[in-house]
DNA sequence: CTGTCCTTTCGATGATACTGGAAATATCAA
DNA sequence: TTGATATTTCCAGTATCATCGAAAGGACAG
């Protein structure tokens, strides 16, 4: 991940809406969601929308596959992997006991993984 | 984390110089850095650099101390912390195996992750 | 081919952001 | 106090961004 790259992802994810359809798409997960289901759960006008969807997509935290007259978009997942390994890079230079618990932040917010357990549990 | 504070610290982010402070102050840790140092680092005049550490300030990511005549910037890891759980959320109710991945590069990336129980590192 | 549906592109407007020099503020030393 | 250092605030100029109606593009059914 370079710099540049970063700048266009956070930048792509500072605006209330483009934020919103994003998480909406972290949920949805592979299967995705049609423009215009984004645009109406979120009650925003289709072209604005579509200006949104085109700044994730050009950021690469999004992608679309068209199913009939239906964009579907879908969020990339190994992007987001990305920015946010960038953003933690190197974290324990400056202290180890800082940034394990961010890990485990993460992967309780994730919802799925195992309870990390302090004392190395395999 | 509300939405508007993740805007916020996204936006605050998504920026080439203020990327690399807080990039820089998370690497530096609890002990921080002076703003002068961090100007120089960057080369970028004290007037931006300030703008750009007062954007930061407002966003939550990173808090000052005065020592003598220079003030001392930190990264405030538990904002950084709530804001990389707040991406995540509720990932996995598209699919988990996609998030247990993404949990596992963060801690990695933060270097002093618990051990993983797939075969060992390489 | 025609009409309809879904989405994007265009265009104009108003708002917000980045930059850096100059001046102001705060701290310290002598 | 005077002077030096460290940083912020002020200001104005330039650039970039968000919004949304109207029009255009692509896909499909009949």
């Amino acid at each position: 991940m370079i710099t540049q790259h970063a700048v266009s992802a956070l930048g792509a994810l500072a605006q209330e809406h483009r934020l919103a359809v994003f998480r909406m798409l972290v949920k949805a997960g592979q299967k995705g969601m049609p423009a215009g289901e984004i645009a109406a759960e979120l009650g925003v006008p289709s072209s604005s929308l579509s200006f949104h969807l085109a700044h994730l997509n050009r950021a690469g935290l999004v992608t679309h596959r068209r199913e009939s007259r239906s964009l579907i978009y879908t969020a990339d997942f190994d992007a987001m992997n990305g920015l946010l390994a960038y953003l933690v890079e190197d974290c324990c230079q400056g202290s180890p006991e800082i940034c394990t618990p961010m890990a485990e932040t993460v992967s309780r917010a994730a919802c799925c993984p195992p309870a990390p357990k302090k004392k190395a549990r395999a």
